[in-house]
DNA sequence: CTTTGGATCGTCT
DNA sequence: GACGATCCAAAGG
């Protein structure tokens, strides 16, 4: 066990506005931002190091591209609530809502570092692994901080819930890694995963797609 | 190191 | 009835 602790230990919860944007503007924002997690005595924090958005009725990927369903309801109300949903039988990932209410859009949080309740994290993994492979995958971090399909529709702006994302002053990467999304079938082309470059507690390393051709593809 | 297949069930057609 | 915005263990190079 040995957890760094972030740098200064203030931060700021990031507000609506933040989130009431383009997903493809927020995603790479939220690079190096802190995912906080209050569990009972516990506080959960890592740092976000790898994130894929999903652009709802414009984007064939995306679990709202066909409309709102009980399912991806939250993902068409307002930005900043939290949108988890279940899969394969045994999964959960986590997103963070985008857009301005009534539209669609969501940034997947796929992998982040942990900074702080490593044991608490270890504990919900129920498994004997480093501190790397602990929220290298959006399921692995659901499962390590608890987020299960009860935490859908969380408003991480207020924070009253115990969950939320904060900034405590470390910048965005300027030059992040860019590469296509991971376990889709369709917009299988589109660059729209961020990753820190380097970082070892990414999910997975991917081919990295030139920058300058991946500006040209916002449809 | 990479590849492959099984697990497992809510959701939508 | 089919299929996941995934993970893991086992097998192969």
């Amino acid at each position: 066990m040995h957890g760094e602790i972030y740098a200064s230990g203030w931060m700021n919860r990031l507000a609506r506005g933040f989130y009431e944007r383009d997903p493809l503007d927020v995603a790479p924002d939220l690079l190096n931002k802190l995912l906080v997690v209050s569990a009972g005595p516990d506080r959960l924090v890592a740092r976000i190091v790898e994130v894929e958005a999903y652009r709802g009725s414009e984007d064939p990927a995306s679990h709202a591209y066909r409309g709102s369903t009980p399912r991806n309801a939250t993902m068409f109300g307002p930005p900043g609530h939290l949108y988890v949903y279940f899969t394969y039988g045994m999964h959960h990932c986590a997103n963070v809502v985008c857009w301005p209410p009534g539209r669609a859009g969501a940034v997947l949080l796929r992998a982040a570092a942990p900074l702080s309740g490593l044991e608490a994290m270890r504990r919900a993994r129920a498994r004997e692994i480093g501190d790397r492979e602990l929220l290298n995958g959006p399921a692995k971090l659901c499962k390590a901080l608890g987020l299960t399909r009860q935490a859908d529709g969380i408003d991480l702006v207020s924070g009253a819930s115990g969950v939320w994302v904060g900034d405590d002053g470390v910048e965005p990467p300027a030059d992040p890694a860019v590469g296509v999304r991971v376990g889709i079938r369709n917009g299988t082309e589109l660059p729209w995963r961020w990753w820190v470059r380097g970082d070892v507690h990414v999910s997975r390393p991917l081919r990295e797609i030139h920058s300058s051709w991946s500006a040209s593809l916002r449809a």
